[in-house]
DNA sequence: CTTGATCCTCACGCGACGTGAGGCCGCATC
DNA sequence: GATGCGGCCTCACGTCGCGTGAGGATCAAG
């Protein structure tokens, strides 16, 4: 087989063939008078061997390691470890970028120092829930508020409809204030689903960032005192 | 400021800075007489934009770019979904990969040619599973495996004890055999968790592959009939 | 014998620097 | 003023896995 054969029959590139060779991956066992490779049998397997455990994400120094020694399970478990944090590094920079990119829709005209200050508070923001929940409960969170974007738009308006209420005087047990509760419960609802470990964190998250939390718009004790009162079973 | 203390300043290294210098990131706004660089508050502020903007994994060019132009929508937005791309293809990989090293746990000394028949038959896999889940819903999946490994690992006893039954003809409604569909449905459960969608969409995977799931060890269609009837339901 | 396809061997380019090599500059000490 | 040491300067090569020519030899068919 010649190299042209081979790389159309392997999807490779003749350039690819050329440089395995090179790093002394694979070696066409002969040559014709000429200089040309001559692919046996075997080279081809070897050719084969090596596309499969590139597959996995292998440099090529490895495989070559790989194919001689055969130590499968130490390389591969450490290969494991070094796409696991690259994995996590990939994500969390994910979530800055999409946090800063979902801002970036309010600001018509940004400039550099709005951006650079979006970044700054997003990787906080991202940070301090790092602290509070796991990478797949932070994974999960994310994946609702963008299907859920609209939701999450209405808090701004919630809260100052129950700042409103609040400076007013009216009583919790107002049945406007009662609907009001509703609607902040439902949006809660829409956050952890039910499940009362998230809530909790979420709310010792609240509790531990009181300054943040007011700084990003978010409600003050206070507040949620008051729709606790305005709750039936408060 | 001269290059070494603006490098110690910013944690970035000599070799660094000039090669932004190179690039036409930041340029020194002057020089002095015998050729030391000095970077003057613009500059030491040019190069903490050029650090924030870097933390957002873009490319150099892309970071000049974004400082000349100011066009940071389009940018991180295209950038964004690089990102989402290049992540799902790690996460596919890692899926892969976590496969093959679990498997190699069960061999003791694997030879060359079966960890490619691993991965191939894990890529198979993982390429079926993801034609009847949603890249969340596999996320999920091969997290719940990797916590309940134990528990996964009873399938085989629990199948071959079953088959037993059936080949005894033993009457589904003995209570033996109902007590074998208890634990089949308990390990079920431990897979769906009582989400129904899963539940459904892993009996359609099963009914639609049934030739691979027999010749991976699992249930044929006259087993699943059987525990059916062994349910106190059925 | 010609022609078009295929083959060969260099060798540079990419991206963001790391890592010397060899030499100049600046400040402190003797 | 000489010495020494640390910081600074400018090349320039190496990294990783090839892509992309350049320039020339070879092969199979007409």
């Amino acid at each position: 087989m010649k190299v042209g054969e081979l790389a159309a029959a392997t999807g490779l590139t003749v350039r690819t063939l050329h440089h395995w060779e090179e790093r002394g991956l694979v070696v066409p066992s002969a040559r014709t008078a000429s200089g040309h490779r001559v692919y046996d049998e075997g080279d081809v397997r070897r050719v084969y061997q090596v596309v499969a455990l590139r597959e996995l994400g292998l440099p090529l120094e490895a495989i070559s390691g790989l194919l001689a020694s055969g130590s499968f399970g130490a390389v591969l478990a450490a290969h494991l470890e070094q796409v696991d944090a690259r994995l996590a590094a990939l994500h969390s920079l994910r979530g800055t970028l999409a946090g800063v990119v979902e801002r970036l829709h309010d600001v018509p005209d940004p400039a550099l120092s709005d951006v650079l200050e979006m970044i700054d508070e997003v990787s906080r923001v991202n940070d301090t829930f790092a602290q509070y929940f796991t990478p797949e409960q932070v994974a999960e969170l994310q994946a609702r508020r963008a299907e859920g974007e609209a939701t999450a738009a209405e808090w701004p308006g919630l809260i100052a409809a129950v700042r409103a209420e609040m400076d007013a005087g009216t009583d919790p047990a107002d049945p406007r204030v009662r609907e009001l509760a509703a609607r902040w419960d439902r949006l809660l609802e829409s956050f952890h689903r039910g499940d009362p470990e998230l809530g909790a964190r979420l709310d010792r998250m609240r509790v531990e960032n009181t300054g943040e939390v007011i700084a990003a718009g978010g409600p003050d004790q206070a507040m949620i005192d008051y729709i606790g009162r305005a709750r039936p079973s408060g």
